[in-house]
RNA sequence: GCCGGGUUAGCGAAGUGGUUAAACGCAUCAGACUGUAAAUCUGACGGCCUUGUGCCUUCGGGAGUUCGAAUCUCUCACCCGGCA
């Protein structure tokens, strides 16, 4: 993998550039769909493609249970498997250290509402319930499929996303949640920066010193406290990653500011991914602050929940007012479900529980916030991104 | 015409003599969704308002038995079977 910066937008973090993979480039700044389990849910690589998407992003866990690393093996490894010719990405099942363990449960998710809740009352939700457990060698899981115990190791998962071959890996990682206390949250990157290098150990092993094949990043965490966003930045920009994820779950308002941390101290030559951040105002703030690719559900599973964006704010239009309406879900939007169908025929789908909706929506969801990313990246390249910003922006949020 | 079964919220349906009828589905109407336990979840769903520990109404219609009836009796209406 090799990355090139093609221009810096003056006075901010902001660039655009190209990652390139044994399996093409990718454009940057860049949004990754979402294909957690070999799939991006209700579209076949095709549509994905025709969406404008770039590159796919699976998860490792869900692939670990289901179907197993091996069987994704021998059929050719991810791409083969789920015939993606693109650039492929693994996450390295840290999330799910958290979303089946501290967060499972609790309402708390990627980002959450800024309203304290309070640990005993988190404890009292989650008391009943097999959640993941974490020690200094890795997660202890309950498949949540069949409730086998299992276990994640940075070693293993090395070895799992090796298995998947995807172009870029991540290192395996504990995603925290952003009401936990400063103490917990600098024990917590304690053990995730003993983990990165335990990753790049057998990564390198697994590499067999052929380091053009598979990429790996490490995981900045830190929570929402500045020094240990940076501590977490500084100490993994020495060691060998090839870019970096930006994880973590964070409160909406320190979303941009957690992300110039840790952009102010990682190096200018690798790129940066925020992990599972994909709402506009978030995108454009990444980007502002330094960020090259996002992952997001978002697209993809709101539009199976009936919501889409528009250039006006997203909307549910399995809600009445779409009922009768002949207009496309949106006028600006040149992608397939905008340019085919109209919108009191997408709510009919949805209100006849007809599957086609998932795909119709999805499309068109992945084809706007790619957009958006794309129209982003332009503007930055003639330095126009801070009045694209501001215009989009006070038009969505209107 | 006779015999039997039935009629509870927009629909289906529970309740079959004893707090305050309407559980549970479906439909409807909203809300939520950010490295996917998610085509999911949450809430409202007889009426009214001043939104409360509030008021009123309601088990096909009517009459009766009873301290007390959706529940038992009679009667009328309608629906579904069966027999003529």
């Amino acid at each position: 993998m090799t990355f090139k910066i093609n221009h810096h937008l003056k006075n901010s973090l902001a660039r655009s550039g190209a990652i390139t993979t044994p399996h093409g480039s990718i454009e940057t700044p860049a949004f990754i769909a979402v294909g957690t389990a070999a799939t991006v849910k209700a579209l076949t690589p095709e549509q994905v493609k025709s969406t404008g998407s770039q590159a796919v992003l699976a998860n490792t866990y869900h692939l670990h249970l289901r179907p197993g690393e091996d069987i994704v093996s021998k059929s050719g490894g991810l791409h083969d498997f789920m015939n993606w010719s693109g650039p492929t990405y693994t996450d390295s099942g840290g999330f799910q250290v958290f979303s089946l363990g501290e967060a499972f449960g609790s309402g708390v998710s990627k980002v959450a509402s800024g309203e304290e809740v309070s640990i005993d009352a988190q404890d009292q939700r989650i008391s009943n319930a097999k959640k993941a457990k974490i020690d200094d060698e890795g997660v202890s899981f309950y498949s949540h499929i069949d409730g086998k115990h299992l276990r994640l190791t940075p070693e293993n998962s090395m070895q799992i996303q090796h298995k998947l071959g995807a172009d870029i890996i991540f290192a395996f990682d504990e995603c925290t949640s952003p009401h936990a206390s400063h103490e917990y949250q600098l024990k917590a990157w304690e053990r995730t920066h003993a983990w990165a290098k335990r990753c790049i150990k057998e990564h390198h092993k697994l590499s067999k010193g052929d380091k053009s094949y598979i990429s790996l990043f490490g995981v900045v965490q830190g929570g929402r406290f500045e020094d240990l966003r940076r501590l977490s930045a500084k100490e993994l920009a020495k060691l060998d990653f090839d870019g970096f994820g930006i994880g973590g779950s964070f409160n909406k308002s320190d979303m941009g500011t957690a992300v110039r941390w840790v952009c102010e101290e990682l190096p200018v030559a690798k790129p940066r991914h925020l992990l599972g951040i994909g709402e506009p105002s978030d995108i454009f703030d990444g980007i502002e602050n330094g960020i090259d690719t996002f992952d997001c559900v978002s697209p993809t599973r709101i539009a199976r929940n009936g919501s889409v964006y528009t250039y006006d704010g997203r909307k549910n239009i399995s809600t009445s007012p779409y009922r009768s309406s002949l207009a496309p879900i949106d006028t600006l939007c040149g992608c397939y479900t905008c340019e085919n169908f109209n919108l009191s025929y997408l709510h009919h789908l949805i209100k006849s529980s007809e599957i086609l909706f998932t795909t119709l929506l999805s499309i068109h969801n992945l084809h706007f916030i790619t957009k958006l990313v794309d129209d982003i990246r332009e503007s930055i390249n003639h330095e126009t991104f801070y009045q694209f910003k501001s215009d989009f922006i006070a038009k969505y949020y209107r």
